[in-house]
DNA sequence: GCGACAG
DNA sequence: ATCTTGTCGC
């Protein structure tokens, strides 16, 4: 399908193929080891201001993980929050400020679920199937699954199960400090995306590509409310 | 019907 | 997500 049509859904009048694209994009996911090491990373999150919407991505260099280029997207968000649809929310302007990076990212991390999501499409693994990238999902807290809680050092994770299955791990990235869900989104598996989780989040409880999106987006929403 | 419920 | 101050700790 076109990644474009997901701008002009609405709610609840399209409510019928917002399911069928979930089920397209369900089927279209993979999850599997990743193919190379991603060098370029591209932290994706989102501030809102009533109606409108900025979205940001913040591209890093790989191992090194060091700051490369922003892109920051304003504009309107034409979707209601409504738990497991936050991609029809946020995807459009997600799809906007990908637009703007300059370089193509390797791997997308997301404030939000991979697969651990009720039809296994949380918006990492949505974005990511619409896509064909590589993503990973990263919550900082639990939308479904059940898990022990882990052990309270840094690199401590416990499985995320869902109907059965290992949908994602609960990792701890900073010592004492409440943990973070993890799970694949697309083009990745588990045991990868806890892996490059802890590699980009060697000094805060989220991922610095992800935290730096959401810090400049809030300040951009700042700068906007100013005028 | 009741409780859960990413951002 | 957003509404909001101080405060404890590194």
């Amino acid at each position: 399908m076109d990644p474009d049509e997901i701008r002009n859904l609405r709610w609840p009048g399209d409510r019928e193929r917002v399911r069928e694209i979930q089920d397209e994009l369900a089927g279209k996911r993979r999850i599997t080891a990743l193919r190379r090491r991603p060098r370029l990373v591209a932290g994706i999150d989102a501030s809102f201001l009533d109606d409108k919407i900025i979205c940001v991505a913040s591209l890093y260099g790989l191992p090194d993980l060091v700051p490369l280029e922003d892109s920051v997207f304003a504009g309107r968000a034409h979707f209601p929050y409504i738990t497991g649809l936050l991609s029809f929310r946020e995807g459009p302007a997600v799809l906007d400020a990908l637009k703007g990076l300059k370089r193509r990212p390797d791997l997308l991390i997301f404030d939000g679920q991979g697969i651990a999501h009720p039809l296994g499409l949380g918006i990492a693994a949505f974005m990511g199937a619409l896509l064909d990238a590589p993503s990973v999902g990263s919550a900082k807290t639990r939308l479904v699954g059940e898990y022990r809680e882990p052990g309270p050092r840094r690199g401590d994770f416990a499985d995320l199960v869902y109907r059965g299955a290992v949908v994602g791990a609960v990792v701890r990235t900073r010592d004492d400090v409440k943990p973070l869900f993890v799970s694949p989104g697309h083009r990745i598996d588990v045991a990868g995306s806890v892996e490059v989780v802890l590699e980009c989040a060697p000094r805060f409880r989220i991922t610095e590509p992800v935290r730096r999106a959401h810090l400049l987006s809030r300040k951009v929403k700042r700068e906007l409310m100013g005028e």
